[in-house]
DNA sequence: GATGAATGAGGCTTCATTCAT
DNA sequence: CATGAATGAAGCCTCATTCAT
């Protein structure tokens, strides 16, 4: 058992910089956060980080993979047993809302990410992409949703909701954009996509 | 008028710098230009850039203000005398077309950037707004499209265009997002919110 | 006798370490061998390292007086019953040869070594110029070889082969300076302490 | 002659960083000497080393170019002169006798500097072969020395040479080895070359 | 006003060594 | 003894900004 002690230690220590990490890319941003800020809120001294993590961009990787892989998996929970499509847009924005700071960093800092961190990101959202595009799909089959490519309708959802987020400074200064503006984006966004949307534009 | 000259030769210079970060902006990103790169380009000294400019902070906020307005005005000019929504759009995307690769640059590292620059970003947004927003109420009124709110609609098709500008190396790596995609996206969403889109998807 | 398992289990891993630093040390350097570098090959952890030599330059001094003992042994071997010079500088090369990438090294970082190394360094070539000197002695004294001082004549020897070893990667980029040119440098060498050294060079 | 005194200022500013560059590499070792050090010794800031040399190790090789230029030049003036292979070689000596501490430091460190430097190493020595075959081939030639070819002599006398430059700390502590040995090095070599070579050793 | 050399704070990374288990 | 996680001093490099000319 003595070292099953030492092993726990050596990943209790690096989930600590992950997590704390974590907290600090959603706080104060990824590319702002700086090795020794984490060391720090770790309570670890700098070089301690490089024992469990080669260089910064590895890191944030690991960062992005851990908790983007929890993103995915809850948003994949909620999906798997979805019938229609709110469902599965709430459960998206659900599984967003739980990460919102984290999330919104990941959207804001996007491009300016590492490469390979980039990639973690883009198989989140396929990984998403994919629950959508099969329920759109049935949706459209069944005549209940309107028929546009089922790219361009994840397109203009994802779109949307990012750009919630990315402006969530202006939409939601408190920081609590998902759990503000969640229902009413569902609302619209399946207003829009419904065969009879827009009753207010009744046909005279 | 020795002191118009050196004036003249003064604007001219800020004019030179203004470009040339503008360029370098758009080619190689707004917060991976130096400061030299710029006097550089401008083939002056780098203290010179100081003398046009307190701080980087500011000769960002400025580049931004001044093609921001280019922006603007072009979207302005082409958005007013459109009489449907489809030609908003055009007119909408012919602007940003004209300055893509910066536009492009604006929306990644837009939270990134300056406060000031942010202001600025806002208010080419605002224009945008309220061209749409007129176009957009009458056709609501009309009929034609579906009755959604106004900011909902708005910031739909906004949010799709920036996933679209964000993601470009994904989309169009050759950097002409709204060449290659910019008409249908205008379809696309078009069919979205008429009030009898989607018609293309019925059933027997 | 368990305490005797146990201490020839620490001597066994010692061995270990200091071959497989000897290994390292030949291959890519010896300042530029890590501790952790010989850890790993010795299949021990970083720590035991520490646990069997108090510093990184005692172990640095205690592979040279390892292996440069061994090679003063082999050449002391080859060495002991040299009738002649020819013979007494091949026995030198080959001693030298059967470890030239750790003696190369040795050349190449000599003075960048711990103080205590050069200690060893410098008993390894007085055994070879106790031999040397010997030899020397006699064929100057039976008229074969030129009279000029046994330091002389030693320095002169011993500064072409290590200059040969220094510069391997231009002249032996495979890495065997001695085979290539061993015989050659023996021949050339003898020609010149010969008394009746370049005949071949007669004019008419 | 404003630009003038600023062009001469940083000229300057330069030649004091590669002295005092020399200097610090002469007295302590090339890869022993930090940046901040040279910053110091030549009382600048840390930074403004880098405003003249992009990397460590362009420093490293500029400083060898400039004062190896000047070693190859010393020898090369000396050299040019010269009828006899002794004058040679004592140029050769004299003309590392003027950098004798940090010559010896460049044959002692030779093969741990970046290659760059290497390369700069290796066209000085090339210079003073040049010079040495010429003589040498002349004086096999007219046979007053022994015949063997011409790189092995060169290698012979370098390595002698080199030899007690890297073993000065034993022959030399004060550091002078060429001002102690120089002479009788010439002497016992021109005596190992000649013809008639090693009176000591007379024929019966 | 323009110049550009100098500044220096800021940040990443390496690795010998220690020490609790 | 062996282990290996943690330590922290050391060193390289960047770049916005200043200021004497």
């Amino acid at each position: 058992m003595k070292k099953s002690n030492r092993q726990l230690q050596k990943v209790q220590t690096k989930e600590t910089l992950l997590n704390k990490a974590y907290q600090l890319f959603s706080s104060q941003g990824i590319m702002n956060t700086r090795m020794s800020d984490i060391a720090q809120a770790a309570g670890v001294s700098h070089g301690t980080v490089f024992a469990h993590f080669q260089t910064q961009e590895m890191l944030i990787t690991e960062v992005i993979e851990t908790y983007g892989e929890k993103i995915a998996r809850r948003t994949h929970e909620a999906a798997g047993t979805c019938e229609h499509m709110e469902e599965l847009l709430a459960a998206h924005l659900a599984g967003i809302g739980e990460f919102e700071p984290f999330y919104a960093r990941l959207v804001i800092e996007n491009r300016l990410l590492p490469p390979e961190a980039r990639d973690v990101w883009v198989s989140i959202q396929s990984a998403i992409s994919f629950h959508f595009s099969q329920v759109a799909q049935r949706e459209i089959g069944s005549g209940q949703s309107i028929d546009l490519p089922l790219y361009f309708l994840f397109n203009t959802w994802v779109g949307l909701v990012h750009y919630y987020l990315v402006n969530g400074d202006l939409f939601a200064p408190e920081g609590n954009v998902v759990g503000r503006y969640g229902d009413t984006l569902v609302d619209h966004y399946m207003k829009m996509i419904r065969r009879d949307g827009g009753k207010g534009g009744e046909k005279e």
